[in-house]
DNA sequence: CAGTGGTCTAGACCACTGG
DNA sequence: CAGTGGTCTAGACCACTGC
């Protein structure tokens, strides 16, 4: 018999009213299983058990760990992997998915060369302009959902491909999970942000929401990017959320559009 | 026995190498059934057999139709549901997804008020500014894979939020199926420009792939926009796409940005 | 060859909608 | 109440991977 951490009380029983007895008796708050079976993948993966790029148990062994069928289990293995979350390959497993892999290298980075793929100008250039710790604003406190006077570190750096500057960045990260994060650490990595915070930090960055305004490059701006005053730019501000829609990144990004723009599909 | 139009051979035989005997000889192109079941809903869909609001048969209907088991059936509309495609309505039925429905009224258009919800400022007003037909030139040719001395309609409108011009649009649409749009007929519609494609013309976008990139306003442009020349705007260029990935509209929009911002989830 | 995820089926039962 | 989609199960078999 499986050492069972999770289910004291087995999951089956009745609807699981999870909204205990407080003030909405209305809705009974029902939870299909496998939505609590994906809660609890997710907080084993919140936890650190199984770390981004490793392999998950099996779907029949997890079904067997939470006492349910293995039709069940792949249903919240399929949700958590629509979310990009998880990974699954045939004849392989089911993995923890991460930010070091080559194919989502660029999957928070919209921008794009005008021609050509991704990746064509070969690899990201990326100089760390400052890197400095300060008490969070309002603005920063709101977005990360901070408590007034909490730290927290502040960057900024430029990306440039093929030689010529193209994105200019300003990032907040809320002091506290990132202990330890010195400007020379940030200098000194080679390859994405992302994949620096889940090795070194455990922090893995599972979904953001941006909003893209038009705006007049000032002369700060302007310097750093190597065009002119008044250029038009795109202002991307940036919230990134790790596991259970925790904020954990606050960006604001200028890009130069004129060789490359930013690509986004709707449906 | 039902009326049984498609699978004159029944589905489940051998592998359906659809790819037939062309030059292509490692992969087996082996396709699962609900994914051959997809395609038959897909034709059924373009073919306008259920229109946009209606209801499609139900999942058991389907299965007997199609002599496959209703989990089959579940899946492929399950992956139709999720490209928003289908609508499922628990104890209702399942339903083609339309442009008209308050809901997803503007699904395809992220501009959002800084503050407020969408449509906290009431209905947008749509302004036509100039309909004609023409040939279509190179980009627009490329665009929506015409072939050279097509016929296309363009358009040019200004879309105001409580008033104040926030939104000018140039779109090109292909002429062949779009036959008897006028400028009447566009500028006295009230509504979603993709509700009266769907209900008069049996086109139905799905998808679209926007560009974005940050420009200095024209004369032309700060004058239908009410603003001054040289204002950043956003330059959002949009191909759409019926079912089957067929371009029909080229749009290029330009967005005021100091009241509004482009609202983008990535994950 | 064994182990993984992927497909397909059949059947039972539940939750929701509307007449 | 009947009809719809939604959940859960159990079992068989297929496709892919790597030893």
């Amino acid at each position: 018999m499986p050492a069972l951490s999770e289910p004291k009380t087995d999951l089956k029983s009745p609807p699981l009213s999870v909204a205990a007895s407080t003030n909405a008796p209305s809705t009974p708050a029902f939870s299909p299983l496998y939505q609590q079976i994906k809660g609890l993948i997710l907080n084993s993966l919140r936890a650190g058990e199984w770390k981004p790029g490793e392999s998950i148990p099996s779907e029949t062994d997890l079904a067997v760990r939470y006492r349910v069928s293995q039709g069940t289990v792949r249903k919240a293995i399929d949700e958590l992997a629509a979310e990009n979350l998880l990974l699954r390959r045939q004849g392989k497993g089911t993995f923890v998915a991460t930010h070091a892999e080559q194919q989502v290298q660029f999957r928070f980075l919209r921008l794009v060369p005008d021609t050509g793929a991704r990746g064509s100008e070969g690899p990201a250039q990326r100089n760390i302009i400052e890197c400095r710790r300060t008490r969070a604003n309002a603005d920063v406190i709101k977005a990360l959902a901070l408590r007034s006077g909490d730290q927290v570190l502040q960057a900024r750096r430029v990306l440039s491909f093929g030689g010529a500057p193209v994105i200019l960045e300003d990032i907040w990260l809320p002091a506290a999970p990132f202990k330890g994060l010195t400007a020379e650490r940030l200098a000194n990595y080679q390859g994405p942000m992302y994949a620096l915070f889940e090795t070194e930090f455990n922090v893995r960055m599972v979904r953001a929401q941006e909003s893209i305004r038009a705006v007049s490059a000032t002369p700060a701006q302007a310097a750093l990017l190597n065009t002119h005053v008044g250029t038009p730019l795109l202002s991307v501000e940036r919230i990134a959320y790790t596991y259970h829609d925790e904020p954990m990144e606050l960006r604001r990004g200028y890009y130069r559009t004129d060789t490359h723009h930013y690509q986004n599909d709707v449906s």
